[in-house]
DNA sequence: TTTATTTAGGATAAATTTGTCTTAAATAGA
DNA sequence: TCTATTTAAGACAAATTTATCCTAAATAAA
């Protein structure tokens, strides 16, 4: 049995996240950003990263333009109100926050499995940290240099 | 996009779990287990499960005996020495705890991700909770009731 | 020794996630 | 209008995880 690659999130929903504080932290600026530029700064592939982006768009957490002097950009204004859990919940869903960590069907106070009292402490702690972290939040980290989104 | 299937551990790692919480709760009461038992009592299929505890059985958290009468089992001395976090890093591995939330090569203090300083401390919690939980205490859970396996 | 039972382990298959490629639709400028 | 650029979206492919099947090895009892 080798190890898994077993993880907080899915790539998927690393990639989205990535690219919107890459996107967050350029609309910041002012700037309109194609998804070329994005995976460049993110270090993601190019086709599957656009349709994470797409999916995002859908879900409204951020907007496109098509054609030439398009890409994709973020609200100004939106930007301190779109949270962490908005993005993981639209790409991995709630599984993390209301699923039974060990697969039970349902999570349930009523019968639970034997670590659900030790699960709920930490998905509780988790669920209130992407709860409570923005978009804006953390393009400002970004975009001041104190921290980076590829190595 | 629709949403994907992200947990906390793998499907691997939940049936690893169950199967070592159910044989600890037998071998409370002196029972030697077959792997066909451990499947119906946790609703896992029974060639996986057992590929699971085999690898387990060679990272010594679970003992087995082939041939009639054999089985698995847990030595009672032991039971409270072993920990959930041997059973998860022996089957998900580390990087749950160790691994960049954001998917970048590793985490690191001095070139965070945005997200470095909201993760480490989850994780930190989660680290400490299956460090400090043991088989033991969940098999005893289990079989005063107070928990279950299936549903 | 022979047979039955059970774990061990490998090959293979199915399902899901991750990733690519191609074409369509939208848009801006010449 | 025509062309170039960019997102949208679908079909397809690769990689990984999940799961099945078959045979070997170990062991106990007849
Ligand atoms: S029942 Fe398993 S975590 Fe709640
Ligand atoms: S660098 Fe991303 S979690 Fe530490």
């Amino acid at each position: 049995m080798t190890h898994q690659k077993q993880s907080m999130f899915s790539k998927s929903c690393e990639y989205g996240i990535k690219a919107m504080i890459y996107i967050a932290s350029q609309s910041m600026l002012d700037r309109r950003v194609k998804i070329g530029e994005v995976v460049e700064h993110i270090d993601s592939p190019v086709a599957f990263t656009a349709k994470i982006v797409g999916a995002l768009v859908k879900e409204n957490v951020v907007q496109s333009v098509t054609g030439p002097y398009g890409g994709f950009y973020i609200d100004k204004h939106r930007m301190s109100q779109i949270m962490m859990i908005d993005i993981v919940t639209a790409i991995d869903g709630d599984s993390i926050f209301n699923g039974c960590g060990l697969g039970l069907k349902e999570c349930d106070n009523e019968q639970p499995c034997p670590m659900h009292y030790k699960f709920v402490k930490i998905r509780a702690d988790l669920k209130r940290m992407l709860n409570s972290t923005s978009i804006l939040e953390l393009a400002q980290g970004l975009e001041s240099g104190k921290s980076i989104l590829m190595r």
